[in-house]
DNA sequence: ACAGCTATTTAGAACCATTATAAAGTAGAG
DNA sequence: CTCTACTTTATAATGGTTCTAAATAGCTGT
């Protein structure tokens, strides 16, 4: 199995849950974005067993929790979650909803003059609205 | 009055409701990030009469509308309003979810060099987030 | 001032994404 | 194989936000 070490290392068990989550999140050519909702919508798609929604919760945010996953900051009723994890930045539609990568190279770098006593920077991202 | 042609000349009747939350929101020194929970709360501190969470809701999406408001993106399971409406950017604390203003001068220039095709840029917003 | 019209307020219900619960099932250690 | 801790699951609960529809209040024209 493809994903069993990765699931291992972690300290997660590697339930045939877990392992089907991973191939509908990893085993694609390109990263992306998805709401819990649409992840749902794709698993049914997808894999013929049932898996339950907390239990998609709950492997979500384990897989979060282990850096698999991040969530992106964004005004929206339902969270988005993104399967690159690393530091990049985003176009948010308006219009329909979506999301779009930009990466570090789109951007240049970002050079915060301002500190904050006692902390530091975890990261920095931007979200670039976009209207008609 | 000192809101009510301010409310007049956006096309919103000056309430007694609505007078009330403009003095709780801009008669500040200094410009202010809030959940409507908060906003409930500092109403029911500051003015005497009681003004209804429908109403609150109502207010805020009605001055978010004319630009008197706007909403912060960030993930929480409640929506963060800033009274700052100028393009500016934000530091979240991760520990205590407060939100701190970057100025655009403490960010410096934004470049995106990438364009989406028959789209045009509406915002720029970084959000820094802090740890210990 | 008054009538008539429309916008607004309100209490409460509804909505719905997310989280909690607790019972049944399963993986891995020994 | 057994034991234990972890995981899955159906279902209930939670809580922020939105909807509903009836009462109230601002505004325009007279
Ligand atoms: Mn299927
Ligand atoms: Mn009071
Ligand atoms: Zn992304
Ligand atoms: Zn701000």
């Amino acid at each position: 199995m493809k994903y069993l070490d990765k699931l291992r290392n972690s300290g997660l068990r590697p339930t045939k849950q877990r392992l089907q989550i991973c191939e509908i999140l990893f085993d694609t050519e390109k990263t992306f974005h998805f709401t819990i909702n649409e992840l749902d919508k794709k698993i049914k798609d997808k894999i013929d067993d049932k898996i339950s929604l907390a239990t998609i919760y709950n492997t979500v945010h384990a897989f979060e929790k282990k850096g698999y996953l991040k969530q992106i900051p964004i005004n929206s009723n339902q969270i988005y979650f993104d399967t690159n994890v690393t530091g990049h930045h985003h176009f948010y539609d308006l219009k329909d909803g979506k999301l779009i990568d930009l990466e570090n190279s789109d951007v240049g770098p970002i050079n915060i003059k301002r500190k904050i006593n006692g902390k530091k920077i975890k990261s920095i991202e931007v979200l670039v609205k976009l209207e008609e």
